[in-house]
DNA sequence: GGCGATGATGAGAATCGTTCTCACCTTTGT
DNA sequence: ACAAAGGTGAGAACGATTCTCATCATCGCC
């Protein structure tokens, strides 16, 4: 795990307190492996890393928890249209990513565009909604099925 | 209905029967009623409004030909993120729109943005898939939320 | 250090959208 | 009209997420 990382955890449990929520063991082991993980999970997925990590946790506190912290920001919540919510964590430095969706096998790549995110700024400027937030996704064939196909 | 989801809904008609399906009294049903829908509709509601019009149609039928229309790109699904997946006609004029989405009331509006799509094809033409299709959501708080918040 | 109010937790039930199964009905080519 | 191949609907199955509620831990206070 990157310092970069740990540094997002510290803050979280910094700011869940500063939120007044008491601390406890659940929500620390979510944060942990959120951590660990690095972003891109599902709750599920998260819940099994934590079993299998020996930490017995209720599939309730991890949706809870990523519900909260959803809220304060610290993760964001991202659906790709496979009927699963990934989370990534949002970390200080601001920097966020989108994603390439293969159509054929599903696989997603992550991927960075500075233009890109500039015509949304100016985009979500002209929209009628105060927009703060955003989510591009694209879709198309990955190297390997495009080859095959 | 305007003219042009009527013509919509020929083509979908003649493609489906060029592509080798047979014509059946369900699938029919449904093609009439995303036209009239004229989009954004989710399975469910399309289902219902089905059942409303008097149209006994089984669930899976309607979500058989969302897939099938899907398939032949008549039909676009397009998840927001609220858990259901919601299609749009995908009209001959090629044009299409994105949304956004209030974050509070979940309300969503769709607006289109000539600037944004060059520079998404320009990003899809860095990315290392093959990309055949996108979709942007903004979100933020629309103006009634906004004004109250 | 102990107490009590209140928040946190986990097991399992409940929801809800979507997919699957399968017996039965229709369309189509002949 | 016939039979093969599709199409259809009811309801079961599924899987992610949410809810319920009895129990447990934490924090402020003594």
């Amino acid at each position: 795990m990157t310092s970069e990382r740990a540094a997002w955890a510290q803050e979280a449990h910094r700011r869940l307190a500063s939120a007044g929520y008491r601390s406890g063991e659940a929500r620390s082991a979510v944060i942990d492996a959120l951590a660990q993980a690095g972003g891109c999970v599902g709750a599920q997925e998260l819940a099994d890393r934590l079993r299998d990590a020996g930490r017995r946790v209720g599939t309730a506190s991890v949706y809870r928890t990523l519900g909260v912290l959803g809220e304060l920001e610290l993760v964001r919540g991202r659906d790709v249209g496979e009927g699963v919510a990934r989370y990534e964590l949002v970390l200080p430095s601001g920097h966020h990513h989108h994603h390439v969706v293969c159509e054929r096998c599903g696989a997603t790549a992550a991927f960075e565009d500075d233009e890109l995110e500039a015509a949304i700024d100016r985009a979500a400027r002209r929209a009628p909604y105060a927009v703060r937030d955003h989510e591009v996704v694209l879709r198309g064939l990955c190297p390997a099925c495009a080859s095959k196909a």
